[in-house]
DNA sequence: TGTACATCAGTGAACGCGCGTTCACTGATGTAC
DNA sequence: TGTACATCAGTGAACGCGCGTTCACTGATGTAC
């Protein structure tokens, strides 16, 4: 699932050409980074071993060092280019809600919900919570890719912002977070989200996005009194 | 770091006297669980090697195998005392900011996004993160220990709840969701928000988490609108 | 189009190293009398 | 309290296995004429 593009870049009549050699190495390249997504998926970056990934793609372990200089390097490519698609796909998939939305007249946070569910259910996106887990693990660990993994939800802020921004200012979101700060919690506590329900479905029921969406979306009201309100006078903790 | 509790049940009184053998055995366990609390979260359950685990406690790597039949058992000993024992720190120090709050008559969420800031900085919180994230990936892929990681969070949500809850209460929080919903999110916010802040500290500013409590907790408005709401005579998408 | 040669993409066996685990051993602690 | 023996807690070397990486080799593709 999920890695490199240059798919759709093809003369659009599949041609049943033989591929060139550049061509069929560009494939093979694929063909490796898909298998490398779904071997680090289910076993980690320390837990994968190169011989399974090769033969899960149908080549040699040879074929690997030929087209990667090493394990890490094919990590970190599977980091950049295959997130980076990742991403590019869930965009799309927002955009498609957030039109539908509009077109209809209804507001996209059910939509978006369903989105929770389907993403931690659905096995073709199975290897994505996991494949973040990792990247986010080895930012942490190599301090030289944290850059790179940061950049990554700078993009996705990026492509999902504007719509963000549009959806506040439709339904005259109260102040209080900026568009940027929206975006980024949004797509943080969707992902927290999906992770949750992967292990504890029951804990996260279908519609709590939603929920949750249309109270940070709330248009304004006496939110902005600021931490000066007086409680004093109830006695604040429950037992 | 928060291994274990058994330390404060000693007779207060700090005996000099030699320890008996079961005390020196679990003095032992217990800075094994330590070093493997750093080593695991250091290089991750796979990349982790008993022999640096062993040697970081002062110990040889039979000590180990006395004390705890392989490496799978260690880690999941780790996983159900040493969270624990995590749970109930972070328990602690978010009731000491509702009562403080309680106590002077502000609100909590400015001490609490300031609690966000500091699990993200401190040396001794360092830890937390990527053993969650650790835990995480291990009950993905290993269902026999979802029920155990997914019982932790259960186990949080119920030391928060009533915090929560009574902060709701007090604020006269909007309907749309409960306690355990509210609790739920916020935990994993509070999380999602200190594993962002650790690769890029400035996508998440110190008093992000408090606004969007503030928007959470906000009084009943016109938010129970639903879904019917119509906005079709907007465009719907900025660009 | 055909031929000769060079380069390319991929093979698969081999190497060396580090790991999890085992085990014969040892000094210290506990127990029975 | 002292002695003899059994058990315990921990040692550290050894084993076997799987891993990342290397490399001599090969058939297919590309190139020059």
């Amino acid at each position: 699932m999920q890695v490199t593009a240059e798919e759709g870049a093809q003369p659009a009549a599949k041609p049943r050409r033989r591929l060139t050699q550049a061509e069929a190495k560009a494939r093979t390249r694929r063909q490796l980074l898909e298998a490398a997504a779904r071997v680090f998926a289910e076993k980690g970056y320390a837990g994968a071993s190169l011989e399974e990934i090769a033969e899960s793609a149908g080549y040699s372990t040879g074929a690997l060092y030929y087209n990667f200089a090493g394990k890490q390097e094919l990590f970190l490519e599977l980091l950049d280019v295959g997130w980076t698609r990742g991403i590019d796909r869930r965009a799309r998939a927002v955009a498609r809600i957030f039109d539908e939305a509009a077109a209809t007249g209804t507001d996209p946070f059910d939509a978006l919900s369903r989105l929770v569910a389907r993403r931690s259910q659905r096995q073709s996106e199975q290897a994505n919570a996991p494949l973040a887990a990792e990247f986010w693990l080895y930012a942490v660990r190599n301090p030289d890719a944290m850059g790179l993994v940061a950049a990554k939800l700078g993009e996705e802020v990026g492509l999902m912002k504007p719509m963000i921004a549009a959806a506040m200012e439709r339904l005259g979101a109260a102040p209080g977070l900026d568009a940027s700060e929206m975006t980024v919690v949004a797509v943080l506590l969707f992902d927290a989200l999906v992770r949750q329900r992967r292990i504890d479905p029951q804990s996260v029921s279908d519609d709590l996005f939603a929920r949750v969406l249309r109270r940070l979306f709330a248009a304004r009201d006496q939110t902005g009194r600021g931490t000066e309100h007086t409680v004093a006078d109830d006695e604040g903790l429950a037992t």
